[in-house]
DNA sequence: AAAATTCCTACCACGTCAATAGGTTTTCGG
DNA sequence: CCGAAAACCTATTGACGTGGTAGGAATTTT
């Protein structure tokens, strides 16, 4: 039940793009410098998220990548299904024709309940929330420090 | 973010035996030709539950399976758990040592409510439910072909 | 004794994932 | 106009987990 590398670094870039949005485009040597992440992978996890037309990019000098809608108009799972695909912890949720039981499964009910919770928690939060949340934690560590 | 199908094929073990409770062991030959799943690869999933201490074995002749405890004690998250490890969706929800920005990131708190909620749905249905949402479909089939 | 069954350990083929490599194209600044 | 900075594209590789197999040893019933 693991989220691929793809969805947890992608979460983390578009975490990244958000707290950034409205300045200059970012380009992804930087974010891949600031999260410890090979730059050429980035790269193509970064253009996954742009054929999802969430983010838009600038090319040449001076480029890089911005949302291509406000954060709070993006929801977790915006993000997350382009890079993992379907959220179902079985394939016969999204493909009954896959197992000739799928009309009288008792399992697979559970399933799509499982998956169900799991879309609607991530439908449920924006970028705009993680940022406020962040904010947040960066405030009280700085006093914290005081 | 699959099971695997040792937690698929599992949860078809323990529901059959579940239907069985009551009765004598259940070979694992049967529920191999029942689920039409390869007889040793399934040995090789009961033997996790037997360790996880769900189901008993009886050696020899006439020996087989039976649950160690009645249905409605057993939850699918007892049966999940062993079969797959920790639902968690990351890593670093179980282990934050693994991950030095564990304390103040924002992505592994949404990652560990999606991992409460999965857990939740498996731990408030048993194997009784099941049960009795199996028979209730199977009397319905037979009402219909009436 | 023979058959039925659990139990144990090792092995392997395959696919996916994570990552790397090596370029080509576009654009800005001077 | 040139060079640097950046996106863009395609292919390849290495490692690992998954799903499944093999062969036999131990235990119990008939």
């Amino acid at each position: 039940m693991r989220v691929s590398t793809k969805g947890r670094y992608g979460l983390r870039v578009a975490l990244e793009l958000a707290l950034r949005y409205g300045g200059s485009p970012v380009p992804v040597r930087e974010i891949a410098e600031n999260q410890g992440i090979s730059e050429k992978y980035m790269e193509h996890l970064i253009s996954i998220l742009k054929n999802a037309g969430l983010v838009k990019s600038v090319r040449g000098a001076k480029g890089g990548y911005v949302l291509s809608l406000p954060p709070s108009r993006i929801t977790l799972l915006d993000i997350i299904k382009p890079l993992e695909g379907e959220l179902s912890p079985v394939e016969c949720v999204d493909n009954p024709g896959i197992c000739d039981r799928s009309s009288t499964c008792v399992a697979r009910d559970i399933w799509r309940r499982v998956k169900e919770r799991v879309e609607g928690i991530l439908r449920s939060i924006t970028l705009q929330d993680l940022v406020d949340e962040h904010n947040r934690r960066v405030s009280a560590g700085f006093m914290y420090y005081i």
